[in-house]
Formats: structure tokens, sequence, C-alpha cells
DNA sequence: AATTGTGAATTGATTCACAGCT
DNA sequence: AGCTGTGAATCAATTCACAATT
């Protein structure tokens, strides 16, 4: 089966399958159930076993799944085995906090570099080992490091030029934070997280 | 049509027209047709259309929708008229982050309260007007300022206990950003954002 | 002439039901 | 007996096609 017909849904829930499997290896879990790791992922069991049979067969029936030969498929699958240089673009509030986050080092990713219109703006950053560097070098770093993922998050309206930069000097997938829709080709991948967005859609919830 | 047979990606979906309705507002353009508003918006028209028939009828055939009254009626449907109190829980890296990011304020919102179980732990947070409180703290103050709607940035093995008392105070939506599945009773809508996860799913893409 | 609003058709995702292994 | 893997059935969302309206 072709990457093409493998809904972006399934791919996005084997990710957080894997955050189920790490926390089953600490507690030396060998062997689980789909029925166990579909609750645990809070989805359906049969969906669970639908997304895994778009890579292929991984479990024992009768058995289960062996948790760490789980693990390691989906690693393959989801391209976490290969290291990944990622970089940062704007180092605001909400990009200084990325830096810092250490969620994305806990899932194996590093930020190589971050780019700033105005590098010293954050003078706490110097407490950090990323360094931070003019915007103006972006794409030379890109090139010569043979970067393919990028986390966005300038200001709306300087968005869509810094992403054909990118674009332009090789950059696959970005996580977008800018508040707009961004154009790109279709052989870019882009995943947005628009914060201000998803609080102002919980307000319809609240009544 | 009962809330509950809108889809929720059409909810999330008015948000984005929204946010393409002010940016017209600001430029007094007076009337937009559904294919401009749609493409700004990065959809199909028909999709704009049939996502704006689940709550009326609101434009003119032969000329498009009037800005300020499409605008009007999303805030309306939204419940984005109404002042929504909102509180931030767990003021680490990303909930201070979360707490300084101005895109909630530019939106109408305004986090009235944080909480954290040491609060005294970025002393920075002193330049901003919010205050941050003991965790123990948050009950009383939900119920006493009839709080809603909450932003949850604490660690994930801290997040289901931290919800649940949420949750029994009168918590009606969540915006989650620990890397947790959450149990909430159904009449309770969470929103959960798990930045290490969007990171992770871009790499599949990335070949 | 242009553009909305909407049933019908289509496409896509989820769940069911059960055959097939261990 | 227990549990996976999967084609078929169902359910949901999107897009089409065009009648209705200004």
């Amino acid at each position: 089966m072709s990457k093409a017909e493998i809904p972006r849904k399934s791919i996005y829930r084997l990710s957080i399958y894997q955050r189920c499997l790490h926390k089953l290896l600490e507690n030396e879990v060998e062997t689980v159930s789909s029925e166990a790791l579909a609750s645990a992922a809070g989805v359906k069991s049969t969906q669970l076993r639908k997304d895994l049979t778009y890579f292929g067969q991984f479990g024992t029936r009768g058995l289960g799944y062996n948790v760490k030969a789980l693990s390691n498929v989906l690693n393959e699958v989801l391209g976490t085995t290969a290291y990944q240089p990622v970089i940062l673009v704007g180092v605001g509030n909400l990009g200084a906090a990325l830096l810092r986050y250490s969620g994305f080092n806990k899932e194996g990713f590093e930020i190589s570099a971050a780019f700033d219109a105005n590098p010293v703006r954050d003078r706490r950053l110097n407490g950090l080992k990323t360094p931070v560097y003019p915007v103006d070098r972006m794409c030379e770093f890109i090139r010569s490091k043979h970067v393919r993922m990028a986390i966005l998050a300038v200001p709306g309206n300087a968005a869509q030029p810094v992403v054909n930069d990118m674009v332009e000097s090789g950059v696959q997938a970005i996580l977008n934070f800018s508040p707009t829709v961004l154009q790109v080709p279709e052989e870019v991948t882009v995943n947005s997280v628009d914060l201000a967005l998803e609080l102002e859609n919980l307000s319809y919830f609240v009544r």
C-alpha cells in the first residue's frame, strides 16, 4: 500500500500508540492486546488494528502484540529512528518557550538552531545551548545541514515569506504556530497549531 | 438543527473564517463571496457554504456576504460575544509562555488567573499582570468566579488529578497541552494540543 | 450574470462481524 | 479459548450539480 492512501489521522494515532508503548516498556510489560493498548490511547481496538494493517501484521493471534517489537516497528514507520535536524524560526515568547520545552527532547528531537529577525532579543536564551542566528542565515543553514523539518513561530504577517525561503532551501515539513494559512507545494507537509483558535473554538462548547 | 449534529470540524472552521473576516474588516471590505472567503481560509467554497447553513442563511445570492454582518453572526455562534474567564494551570516553560502569549488577548481572551504547584517558580512572571496562585486554591477560584474554561499545561503524570478537580468544580472546556489522554465526562469538551506528537508526526512525511 | 443554498452523489473513516491463527 | 486481521457495512464529511434568488 502506498503512502498516499494511508489516512493522515492513522499516522497521527501511531504516535499516540507509540507513546503508550513507551509507558508499557518502562513498566516492563512484554505483551499487550489491541484492546488494552487502544483503551490507553483512547480509541477503539478495531481502529488500532486497522491502523496497523496499513503497514503489516505485527500481532500474534490469541496473544496480542509484543511491546518491544511493536514499538520498534512504529519507530521505523514514523521515521523516528533516523536523526532529523530541526530548526526553529521566530524566537518570540512562544518560540523561546518551545526552545526551552523539554517535551521535544524527550521524544528524541533536538532543535539544532534557531533563527530570528532580531537574534539577541532574548538574553535569557543564553542559558540554552541552542544557538540563535539572524534569520538571513537560515537558507544557508538549511542547505548545508540538510534540514528537512522546521518549526515556525513568527508573527502571522511574516510567515509566508519565511516559508517560501524554507521550502526553496529544501524543508519538507513544517510545524506552524503562526496564525496564518500557509501556501506550500503539495510535497511539503504542514501541521498547523493555532493556539488562539483552539481556545476560541472551545468557547462554543461552554454554555 | 441541534448542536450535537454539527461536525466539530465545521465549528473549528468557523473560527478560521472569523479570522479572515477580521482581516477584511480591517481593510474595510464590505462584501465577500464564498469563493473569496473560502480561498483565504484554505477550503473549498462549497464547504464554507455548507458550514454556514448549519446555522442559517446569511448571504445574498448574486452578491455574497456582508463582512460585518457575517462576522457578528460568527461571534454569536461561537460564543465569543460573552466574556469567558479562563484559567491556566501549570506555569512551567510552556505555561509561562502561554501567559505571555499575546495571541489569546488579540482574540478577545484574557487569562484571569494562573495556578501552579510551586507558584513562585518563575520570577520573570512578576512583569505580568496575571496572578499566579498555588494550585490548591484552584477549585475555590473556579467556583467563586464561575470559570468554565481552562488551559492545562502541567506534566503528563499530574494532568488527570488536576482535571478531575477542575471538572468537579465546574469547568466545561479544557485546552490540554499535557501529553496524556484525559478522561472526562462527556459533557466536558477537551481540545488536546500535543506539541511533541505534532513534531514526531511530521517526521513521517520527511523522506 | 453572479452567487448562494442545498439535496444527491461521492469520497473517506470507522466500526462490525467473523474467519483464521496460535 | 483468545485475540488478530480484514472484507463488508455503516457512518460521517466533502464535493457536486443545479435550482433559487438578487
